[in-house]
DNA sequence: TGTGATGTTGAATG
DNA sequence: GCATTCAACATCAC
């Protein structure tokens, strides 16, 4: 689920729930491998009689800022999601800790595959600028796109992935981008003419933009995108021909074999 | 039963 | 420093 517009859905569903309700207590769970930079009974500890007033989301992470002054960190990793509730029984099946407010409703975090990363954060920008966290990909102008492009070596879809270029691109939206725009997911980027370039960035953001409005709701992405034909067997909505699936930079990566030009 | 899955990180390699 | 590949993290679905 969580490439730049699920976390951005996370994000509503977070506010909705979590904001300006004061937290009677977090309710630990099995927590190996989740918190990164605090154990979990510290960070319940500091959550305990807190309230978040606000978030920020930047790429695939959600600061989620408390009214000390400092801000607890989600990254969802492949299988992290906020659950609400308000009976004990409604537990999800592998939550790792939760928020309890003072009504009794409960704000889960459920992370079957533990890849899901929390930190308890006293200053953001500090941790932002240590990642090299790049700007967000639903923001980032095409000057700012263009100059990140500037002199790399790799394919474009390695550029899409790593997230200190642009923050928020993740493997679908990586092979939706490539296909929209007609090029091959392993093209170099040294082959890559600038009206292409700006297409790159202008059609990322159209597709980044359409799934946020869609809430990545991907029953309601357009058919004619590759999305929802993104599997063994399926075929391109633009020419029919039989889509391709290879290892590029290291993941699972669709394309049609006609209509997408290797560039090298 | 084995394989791969929307992510990140670190190690090893070139 | 850059880019790539691999393994690890732990569970579920096909």
């Amino acid at each position: 689920m969580p490439e730049l517009p699920e976390v951005n859905t996370k994000k509503l569903n977070f506010d909705r729930v979590a904001l300006n309700r004061k937290i009677e207590k977090v309710e630990l769970r099995e927590t190996n491998h989740i918190f990164k930079n605090i154990s979990g009974e510290a960070f319940a500890q500091k959550m305990k009689g807190r309230q978040f007033t606000g978030s920020y989301r930047r790429g695939k992470y959600l600061f989620a800022h408390l009214d000390n002054g400092h801000d607890v960190l989600f990254h969802f990793g492949m299988t992290g999601e906020f659950y609400a509730y308000d009976e004990p029984e409604q537990r999800p099946r592998h939550e790792r800790f939760a928020f309890l407010f003072p009504d009794g409703e409960r704000l889960g975090f459920d992370c079957p595959r533990k890849l899901a990363h929390i930190y308890y954060l006293e200053d953001k920008d500090a941790f932002i600028k240590e990642k090299k966290l790049g700007e967000d990909a639903l923001v980032i102008s095409e000057e700012a796109f263009l100059e990140k492009l500037n002199g790399k070596t790799g394919t474009i879809k390695g550029f899409f992935l790593n997230q200190s270029n642009l923050a928020g691109m993740g493997n679908l939206y990586a092979d939706e981008v490539c296909w929209q725009v007609g090029i091959h997911p392993a093209s170099l980027i040294p082959a890559l003419d600038d009206k292409t370039r700006r297409l790159l960035h202008h059609r990322m953001q159209a597709i980044l933009q359409t799934a946020v409005n869609r809430r990545a709701d991907y029953a309601n992405y357009p058919d004619e995108w590759l999305w929802n034909h993104r599997e063994k067997g399926g075929t391109c909505p633009r020419d029919g021909q039989e889509l391709e699936k290879d290892k590029v930079a290291g993941r699972s990566t669709y394309y049609c074999p006609q209509c997408q030009e290797l560039k090298e």
